[in-house]
Order: C-alpha cells, then structure tokens, then sequence
DNA sequence: TTATTTCCATGATCTATATCAAAATATCTG
DNA sequence: CAGATATTTTGATATAGATCATGGAAATAA
C-alpha cells in the first residue's frame, strides 16, 4: 500500500489556533467565510453581543435534532457535523456535511421547528445565534439579512447540484464530486486542496452519495489503484486532480 | 381502462378567473400563498410599485437560463414551471416543478447569477420581482425580508426530502411520494387533491425522481391495476389516499 | 493491557431498474 | 384534416450497484 505522510490537521485544530470561545467575531479567523461579512464596526458589535459561543463537543454529540425546541442557528467553529433526516420507516439520509464558517439549521426556520438532526463528526465547536435575537438586530441591518440570504440561497444551489448527482451520476462520478467538493471547501478554508482528512465514516459517505458502503470502498480502492488517489484510513491525498475533475460528469 | 370524467382545471384556469394582469397583489386570489403575506398595506402598495406582471408564456418557453444575466426573482402567477441544471456532459436534472405562488430563481441570489433553467410547462404566467429593487424596499420592510427567508428555507427543506427520495426510496415509494406532493400542493392552491392534471411529461417526472420514463409508466400503470389510481393522459385521480401515503416510505 | 464493538475492504451473488426495441397514442403543423 | 413528430406504453434483456458473507483493522470500553 501506498504510503502517506504528512497529513494535514483536521478543522478541530482551529480551535487550536483559537482556544478562547469568547473570541469576537471581528478577531475570529473564520471571519470572511462567515455570516458578519460585510457588516460594519458597529453592526459586527450587536451582533457579537447576541452570540453564543459553545464549549467543544465531542464526536457524536447530538447539536439538535427534530424533537428540540428550533431556537438557534449554528455556525461551525471548528471541526465538523452531518445532518440527517429521517423517513417513517426509520431509513436516513445524511443531507449534509457543514465545516468551519457553514450554517446549520437553516431548514427549521420556515417551520420554525427542525427538520433535521445535526450530530458533530469529531471535536467540534459552533457559534449559536438565537434566531429571534437575530430577527430582532436584523430588522435594524439590511445587510445582515442579506448575508443570511445569501448563504441561504447557496446552500440551496449546492443541493440542488446534489440532486443532480443523486439522480444522474454514476458510482464513480459521485465519489469524484464529493472528493473534489471537499477539497475546494477545504483550500477554502486555507487547507491544503489535495490533502486532507475524511472526518465521516465511509457509512456516511455512502449514504449521502446514495450508494451502499461497499461501493464507496470498491471505487475508493480502485481510484487508489489508477493513482488518483492514495488513501489511508480517514486521511486522503489527491493525487491527479486534473484526472480526478474529468471524471465528476 | 377505467374511465376518467370531470377531470379539474389545470392552473393556467386562474389566469381566466384573472384575467387582468395588472391586478393588484391585495386583490390577487394567490395572496395568502404568496411574497406579501404579513405585510401592512402600506407596504404593499410599494411593493406592488415594483412588481411586473408578465403577459402569458406559452408552453416551453424558456423563462430565464444560466446564460441570462441575473436580475429577477419570479412568483408563478398562473400555470406551472419546471426548472433544470445539467451536468458538463449535457445531461439534464429535473430539479422543481413550480406552481401559482411558488418562487422561482432563489438560487440565483448568491451568486447573483442563474445556477438553473426554468421553462413553462403549459401556458403561465408570472410576477417578475426586480432583485434590487427589492432589496431596496426590504431594508425598510423587515417582514418582507422574513417572508423571503422563510420560502428561502422552505425549499431547502424539501429540497432535503427530495434527496432522502433520490437516495432511499424505491421507484413504487418515489411516485407514490410524488404523487403525494402534488396533491398536497394543489389542494393548498383550492384545487381538488385527488383530481388533477400532470402537466409535465412522464420523462419530467422520471428524470425529476431519479428514474427511467420507462419505470414511471409502468409505476404508473400498476398503480392503476391495482385501484390506487386512475389515469387518462395527463389527468390524474387519486382513488386510494390512504393506500398511497402508506407507500411512500 | 485485553476484550468488545464498530468500521473497512474484498469477493461472490442477486436484483431492481436501466436499456433496447417496437407498437400505440397523442400532439403538433401546414 | 392528413401527415409528421413526439410521447407513452408494454415487453425482453442486460447491468450497475445492492446485498450477503467474511476476515482484518481501528476505535472504544473495561
């Protein structure tokens, strides 16, 4: 097997770099992926007053899930978290994966009760924004609103490509569009691009992708042998990314 | 084959009960589905200074696409509309179907560019909301700022459903949950839910569920044999509610 | 540490649904 | 309205990926 060295950290080493949870959103380094962007000195200081910052939660701890009270969004501090929701038969599909700077919870606002359930994947920490709260200082900042608009509107796009994937790909151009969807939001992020860690289990990979567990180890290992990849356990290394594009469909 | 009389209108009715396409939104039957809910009268009145009302579209015209230059969100008025990405290889993912009080192009926003294709699928019409415009108007109108959030957030939501059906369900559970969908969205619009008209073609639905036109119309027509449903063409009746929530999954 | 559980990889087999083919309807167009 | 074109239905066959089965590797608990 082929070896990987130098695995770059995981997003929970953010909270490395910043330990303090009372940090303010004007010295946070998630600033410019994040929900203040754009907004004035004053207008970044409101909001910072309403924010709830959390303490680290350990992987598998449930942030919510549709039998809470929808209080607050969240956005990711650190680490990682899925989202899954549930049919009446009990079957579930993981909806999401949300990484420093992203929102969760989203959905719950039109019913204002959660539509899904958010579970941390390792480590992880979030910023809580107490969404009446948050209707309250927006109703004074256009562009606040706008942002949350805004990051709306994107989630949204995302899944609709999702959709396209889920009905129209095959195996292995699901596997390439989820791997190179990563890596673009991790260089995002100001990670390496082609190094990273898979913080979900192959389970739910396979289940987000539509496919069964098996599948993702077979296309994995087989990508690993063409050389586009080089894996080993949760850490990946892209190898021919160009190779990698061409096959997304 | 059984037969199928007294089929109920399709949406592109409501342009007759309105004929006027200068109508007010105070005065518009879809008032209570649509953007202005909430908002006081004055408001209103400025919003409806921004709001174009188009003439009628015939069947298959192309209400904007990806290469069209961003400006406007647009509310159905009357008829139905499908909207579409496609992948670089040119195939094509059905990704909403919309009807009278639905939004359309919310995921244009982020990027301020169309990420979609939206075409009529029968002759409609609709409210072309100038994006900036509202903008503008939304820093003085909180509640409509809120509204848009929240159809915002509404489609995310069942775009997350939409993924568990691509992901999880079978071909019998999809229709069946589809068929669902548009029963529940017609008898909110006051139409029949068990008597109405399909006003795309099967090969809309199966690629909008993932499938083969082929295993749509076979779907169909066993439902049909065993007494769930009836089905002339594009009209449909629903014969067996109970029968069909139980499949959906 | 060792035991226990969960996760991952790989092989063998099966199946739901796609694909291919062709006839039957429906819908357009001049 | 007739002819042309597109859509829908139904049948026969093929296949991508699911499911079943097993052994080994990590992770977790005791």
């Amino acid at each position: 097997m082929a070896e990987l060295v130098n695995v770059m950290p995981l997003f929970n080493d953010l909270a490395k770099i910043e330990p303090e949870h009372r940090v303010a959103c004007q010295d946070c380094s998630l600033f410019r992926l994040c929900l203040p962007l754009g907004l004035q000195n004053s207008d970044l200081a409101q909001l910072d007053t309403i924010i709830k910052r959390s303490q680290s939660y350990k992987r598998a701890h449930t942030l919510f899930s549709t039998d809470n009270e929808f209080k607050s969004l969240y956005v990711v501090r650190s680490g990682s978290f899925k989202t899954t929701i549930s049919a009446v038969n009990g079957r579930e599909q993981v909806t999401g994966f949300y990484f420093p700077g992203e929102f969760i919870g989203l959905d719950a606002i039109h019913q204002q009760s959660y539509q899904s359930n958010a579970k941390a994947l390792e480590t992880s920490s979030v910023c809580e924004l107490p969404f009446e709260n948050l209707q309250e200082i927006g109703k004074k900042m256009p562009q606040l609103q706008i942002q949350l608009l805004t990051r709306l509107s994107k989630e949204l796009s995302s899944d609709k490509n999702l959709m396209l994937l889920l009905g129209k790909k095959t195996a292995d151009e699901k596997i390439a569009t989820f791997l190179l969807s990563l890596s673009k939001r991790f260089q995002d992020r100001g990670f390496s691009a082609t190094e990273f860690q898979l913080t979900m289990s192959r389970s739910d990979i396979a289940n987000h992708l539509g496919l069964a567990v098996e599948t993702v180890s077979r296309v994995m290992s087989r990508f690993q042998e063409d050389g586009l990849i080089v894996i080993n356990g949760k850490a990946i290394s892209l190898r021919n990314t160009t190779a990698i594009n061409a096959m997304c469909g």
